[in-house]
DNA sequence: AATGAATGAGTCTTCATTCAT
DNA sequence: TATGAATGAAGACTCATTCAT
């Protein structure tokens, strides 16, 4: 009903409707996030994502007001999906081990999936150097405690070796992200995720020969 | 007139002349990666990179005829005295383990004191993406051999479980390069070299508990 | 339908309409004024004259085409008003020269209240050097002929010396202008409305001592 | 002797001679004022002053750091011009009250040849609206106290009527203010010199006729 | 050889104006 | 009709590289 409101003009064009925005910020991250991917972000006029939107640069300006708030958004966005899909991958699995072996196997295969964060990622380091941490970093401060308090639990539950949960955690994380960025720097064209068993393996247990 | 021949090759003893213009080099390449660390490929002028050296802007063209080859220039020299380290540091040891042991240690303590190196790899990447493949890895493959072949001895011998080379050989590259990243990029006070132990032990032992 | 004949000019009787139109201009002129002499021509968003005036832009573009337009029209709305006082001040007066006291007291009266004027008066020169002549001083030439004529007749009646009529009501002219220019610009605090009494004293009688 | 430093490198093209820079900062102050005054500050693209002065762009910026630091060193430059006139042609002369004359002349005569500054002096209030005082005016106000000691000495010595000092002051500035600005403006193509006579006649002797 | 000066190509951003609802 | 959205033209400024001394 009462679309208008009580008082004052009300009429002419309505505001957008707020799904539509969104929609069209998910369409101008999505070929932005491509464009800088591809050409780095100084070496993007915002004028190629607009003519690749086949938008006018001014609109996007509209919903970014500066270059780098939209390149922040393009990388938000990413890491917001990452989360988004290891939650979803893991799902109800309560067995602690198991959620590990997931973790790392969802991590690369969204990674394979979307190269072009792995080069956000450095662009964002390379230029902005003056922010705290990185988004990526914050993001993962953020799961920190969580992570190490599993890690604790697995360690009391003798299923883990008595490491220190820092040590264990920092190596896995070094892990990742040293994967994804050494397989995608050298453009070798195999999936990442066909990595997921081995790294899962020698991390749970290691490359010596016991026998031995 | 005089000074060597007018054209062609140098003949007589200008010796002297070319140590000084190598020595030259060399200040310009230690404070050009400084500056590039610290502000940014694109964000650095060569201006400032002059200023620092108190040396006119041309004369480092001299040298270096483009921004892009001074760069480049930078980061060899980097890769290039890490590849002189962990070599020294190694040594003559003949343990193969023990080789790995060092190396991992070595790989480390070099970044704890040429941080600026970190940032002008994330740099490369960032800007010169057309690159076949950046400076790193290129050093990378061409030890790739050397390493494959060691691993598959110890595989051999034994010592180590039989895993796909190329997976070990990935797995514990994808280690270093992560952790200096992720350790650098937290800006943590921390020394690299102090998680040398526990990567090593977790590359060697992973981090379930056997004995459960 | 109907509301007038869709073609044509209005017959029947829009008239309220057309007085809400009138009044919705004069609210747009009201806010201009202030923006523009706020923020300069140049500088200000015709966005930032809607958003004072709760209105969307397009609307104040349906009643001025132009920004230009719109500016003109705030020029000249502010020269009518100061005709306006001015005549109605001067009022039924007889005298001459009581004439032209009335005359200086009211001018700089107005521009107490209509500082903002000053500074239109300032832009528009600044910014439309292609106009023949400025808005100002269109109005000024066309009330030139009545002075000089009354001047004359002051003249002839012995009561100003014969001096040319046109150097009379330079100087008048130019001490009224200069006066409230200098004024606002200092940011003095004082009323321009004190100083009448000093310069219609100096301007009738002069700053010399005759009795020396 | 000895031109270069006595330690470290000072071959290499010399400094640019200090008067040379000079001389070229004037010809680009003088090509600007013009070229600012010709189509106000904000339609002035800084690349036709600089294709005027068949220069690049880049070497006005070598100057001034900013369109308005260069706008504003032009302001500056005529107002210093316009000091040194007056005082120069002021020169020895004793007598108080031809002082005055000789001002007001020289001040008109300045504005004859320097029309480009009157436009300059607009366009920096209207531009400009934050600064405290437009730098006409911070000229203005560092030369009051003396006039003002000068107008009390007058007065003492029974040459000028017992006015306020202040009044005096600013109705001769605004005077002369506002005759170059309402002279200019008029595009009226008599010498402003011309009115100089008058405007000294009336402000020492008024319009009144005082026989009647 | 060394280096201060000169410059033009390149980019972000703004905003008056038009369009679409 | 009223107005939010869209946009293209415009302009300040930077800086890698070349030139001239």
């Amino acid at each position: 009903m009462s679309k208008g409101s009580s008082k004052g003009r009300s009429v002419g064009r309505p505001k957008a409707h707020e799904a539509a925005v969104l929609e069209k910020c998910e369409q101008i991250l999505k070929v932005a996030t491509d464009v800088f991917a591809r050409n780095g972000y100084r070496n993007t006029d915002v004028q190629v994502i607009a003519d690749e939107l086949e938008m006018g640069k001014a609109s996007i300006y509209r919903q970014y007001p500066t270059k780098q708030d939209l390149f922040f958004a393009c990388v938000d966005r990413g890491i917001q999906e990452l989360q988004r899909k290891i939650n979803s991958d893991i799902g109800a699995e309560q067995d602690a081990i198991e959620r590990i072996r997931i973790s790392i196997y969802s991590y690369l295969e969204f990674f394979d999936d979307n190269q072009a964060l792995v080069e956000l990622f450095m662009q964002e380091r390379a230029e902005f150097k003056e922010r705290e941490k990185p988004t990526y970093f914050e993001y993962r401060d953020r799961l920190k405690s969580d992570w190490e308090a599993q890690l604790a639990q697995m360690i009391d539950d003798g299923r883990l070796r008595n490491l220190p949960v820092h040590a264990i955690r920092d190596c896995l994380s070094s892990l990742l992200y040293g994967t994804i960025f050494t397989h995608y720097f050298q453009k070798s064209s195999g999936k990442l995720a066909e990595m997921a068993p081995y790294l899962t393996d020698i991390f749970f247990t290691g490359v010596l020969n016991k026998q031995a």
